[in-house]
DNA sequence: TTAATATAATCAGTACACTGACTTTATTAT
DNA sequence: ATAATAAAGTCAGTGTACTGATTATATTAA
């Protein structure tokens, strides 16, 4: 019999909308949403790519990264440059305020996986992620 | 150090797209989308509800119930009546016609599980399970 | 009974996330 | 060198998912 509460993509569904709601109250008073917070920590890491490129690494689809750049841009925490090697693209580079957030942001984001997986002990907080990745690099 | 593409969140985040993809492909044929199936799942087993009550079972918002309702109706899965007893809601039918689909998608939507699970053995099919439900009824 | 509150649903507005069409610029093939 | 093709990004349109305001009806308290 088909029980739709223990399907995984429900789970997996309803899993992920409640990190979206503890993220989201970390995440209020920065005027961030929780997937522009995840364009921001790719991009600390690897400044300096084009939109393809940072769609390729979250996995993201091209217009969406569009949208959510001009939004981060409007925040002024990003702002994309010409790429004199290829006119079609932008390059996208973090400001000094976006820059400024990293040190804000990473404690309270901790603490939201932390939350989210407070009643496993951390040997299944350790398996859950193998699982999850090894579903998400197959 | 904080690494994003381990982080709960974002594991979640991408699995549940990918199931959302594997879905979307699924239910092509029938122009349903992942929610609208959820949702009609739901009824199947719980017919005669009104929407506060199916969003509660369902844990999603009022106003995103209001929405997705409208479109079953429109593709005349589900009927909304009034409720005798309390004018202020409506009473939600499966229609015939969504009886009908639960044939045909059951074993569709089986499939997509058992794909997006493939590469984990049954043993860890079971874990993912049991983790992401203590989360979700923590 | 009337007034204050609460509840069911909708509406307006914002942000993802996607598809498909389009523009601009690069690359490749002839 | 030109034509065909591909790639980077945007735009329009649809469907979730949410917040906050509003409407209509119920319930509760004075």
């Amino acid at each position: 019999m088909f029980n739709i509460e223990e399907w995984l993509p429900f789970l997996l569904a309803k899993t992920y909308q409640h990190t979206l709601t503890l993220m989201r109250s970390a995440l209020d008073e920065f005027k961030l949403t929780p997937p522009q917070f995840v364009t921001l920590a790719f991009l600390w890491r690897r400044d300096g790519i084009n939109q393809q490129e940072l769609g390729t690494l979250m996995n993201v689809d091209r217009t969406t990264i569009s949208g959510l750049l001009e939004r981060l841009e409007r925040l002024e925490l990003v702002q994309r440059g010409q790429d004199p090697r290829d006119r079609r693209s932008w390059v996208i580079f973090v400001t000094k305020k976006g820059k400024a957030l990293k040190e804000k942001l990473l404690p309270k984001l901790d603490r939201v996986s932390k939350e989210i997986s407070r009643t496993l002990t951390l040997k299944e907080q350790e398996t859950l992620i193998k699982l999850l990745n090894k579903i998400r690099l197959a």
